[in-house]
DNA sequence: AGAGGGCGATGAAACGTTTCGAAAATGATG
DNA sequence: CATCATTTTCGAAACGTTTCATCGCCCTCT
């Protein structure tokens, strides 16, 4: 800018001027001013600019997995949404891992990141810390955490279940397996109260032996369904409460020489592209992509537009179940199930 | 800092002298530091350090779409790459769109990132421009482009595709169809030179009604496939050279009352984590991913590491065919099919 | 003609660091 | 004890912007 100064005969405050459009400059100048800076091909530095204004137009983002086809879909939208606006955004996975993720935070923060969409992991107690002493807006997705009091963007995960697994028990299912992630983080807490639920509302017993507790990850999703399907009496349907998981109970059921519906019926939580074109053609619980990631998106923009005093919002969508052919009527022959899919 | 170096009663330069370990400081003074920083929660602002320093540990990653799993999941190795070497990430896709790559760029280098991969769209010429006058490294990633002289890192795509034709050939297929993307990214061109020189090798003829054009996208792949399917004398097998298509051209097939592999067979590039999960266990052409990813930071944290004047290195790395069950022999009995992919 | 007002342009301070040369303190040496 | 060498500390400039108070200028009004 210094440069461009020289070269057009004026000063930096003009050329600012100029540039920001905060002031009105003659017409020779403004001639002589943007002849400079195509000239010299002046770039704005952002850095300059950002620690001058104290704000950078970058917001952080942090997800456990971007893998996991629900948190792709999320950051796509998200970034498109910043990017409309905008803003440059910064991308960091935690992989599931609480120190990571503190990492990851400061180091945003460092940056100075105008604002964060946390997608949070492990005990919320250090991002409570964290959250509080940085002065950002943060909003919170996915996954909300007691006591951190901030905007925040979730699914209702209780009732999402309590429906797939009551549709399983209306197709006559009465010992359903559940394959949870782990219980820190509250959509895997609602999610099994859903489970809980529905079975208590059809006056089906809670069995422990049913239920096993995975890190998120296939392999993990595997063993737990190795273990349900090696019980004495094992389970007629399994449901897994996230999508990576379930790859991995497909795989056992085909490594232990079953297949899905037949034998077991499958759902699984978060729906994928594949869904419905190959078979079986899973049932699973679609989360709104699209409007978590704007919403999430909208509140955080709407803070960084200046509306920071405004209490904490919390808004909870609705998931929907796909039912599609991956669960079969308990009973029925199987015929019915082909039938009761293409319709 | 300025009030950590007040509170401990010494001068911002000891100060800074003691965070970055650049020179010596007393124990006493280290102390009176130390404790002063905790006192008042001191975080280093590192947009003034970036300014300064001109350099913000900040790289650019821009691809065009995150949701292709291809993309997924190198971005995700990129992401933990970086983030193992104190790199932030700002990701930016650019949705195929040229316009939208450049603003992105450009807003990527104002922010003075220290350097860029990009998996390029569209033209090659403007991005040369801004890789010239940006003065940052810049890795060119699975998409080269004539004329930009830097580090990239590509799949040896035609091989790749010739390997997957002839397989398809051997099978005993001779009408294959093939969908390919937009003409004006290098991987589509060498991917159809491969789809090509297979079909000569094979003495077969190549058929412009055959070949279809997309933009990458489901719904593009399902047109194409339609197209395909209504041919007077159709295709017995149909290769997409991207793996969202594919979706479309399944969707297709089974829309159109037809089954794979039994009616059509079928193969794309890029392999997903359901391909041997599901039926029919879809034959790709596998990116080895994390290599990719691994090797294009690598490329560009030797570059930060200021191995600056290096000639640009090309990294061509080699697809796998994974071989499944999606395309069946012509000819044979449809029992055998089942037989060579449970083996 | 002098005062007041609006407009355009500018100089300089500030944002929070790093760094360099110089100053001060310390220790060693003759 | 004076001198020198070495270590430790510091002041101030610089990075590239934005912004605010000020200044000159021209116009209009009394």
């Amino acid at each position: 800018m210094l440069h461009v100064a020289e070269a057009a005969r004026v000063s930096v405050a003009t050329v600012s001027a100029l540039i920001n459009g905060t002031a009105t400059v003659s017409p020779q100048l403004r001639q002589r001013i943007e002849q400079a800076i195509i000239d010299i091909g002046y770039k704005r530095n952002a850095i300059a600019r950002s620690l001058k204004m104290g704000t950078t137009r970058t917001i952080g983002l942090t997800v456990p997995h971007i893998t996991n086809p629900f948190f792709t879909d999320v950051v796509s939208v998200i970034q498109q949404a910043f990017d409309r606006a905008g803003y440059a955004v910064m991308l960091c996975c935690t992989d599931e891992d609480l120190n990571t993720q503190d990492d990851q935070i400061r180091l945003l923060l460092d940056r100075m990141v105008d604002g964060l969409i946390v997608a949070r992991v492990g005990d919320g107690a250090i991002l409570k810390r964290i959250v509080d002493d940085a002065n950002v807006p943060v909003v919170l997705l996915d996954r909300v955490c007691e006591g951190v009091d901030t905007d925040a963007v979730v699914l209702d995960n209780q009732r999402a279940v309590f429906d797939a697994i009551t549709y399983l028990i209306d197709l006559g299912h009465r010992r359903i397996g559940y394959i949870s992630g782990s219980f820190d983080i509250s959509p895997m807490h609602d999610r099994m109260t859903g489970y809980r639920e529905a079975l208590q509302a059809a006056g089906l017993p809670v069995e422990s032996e049913l239920v096993r507790f995975g890190n998120f990850h296939e392999v993990d999703g595997y063993n737990a369904t190795m273990q349900l399907l090696s019980l004495h009496d094992r389970p007629s349907a399994i449901f897994s409460a996230n999508n990576p998981m379930v790859i991995g109970t497909m795989k056992a059921i085909r490594d232990i020489g079953l297949s899905c519906p037949e034998d077991i019926s499958v759902a699984c939580f978060d729906d994928f592209p594949w869904s419905d074109v190959f078979q079986p053609q899973l049932t699973t619980v679609a989360q709104p992509v699209k409007a978590i990631g704007e919403q999430a998106a909208n509140l955080l923009l709407d803070r960084l537009a200046g509306n920071r005093d405004a209490p904490p919002r919390k808004l909870t969508l609705k998931g929907r179940l796909m039912i599609r052919n991956s669960c079969r009527p308990l009973g029925a022959p199987l015929g019915a199930i082909v039938q009761s899919v293409s319709a």
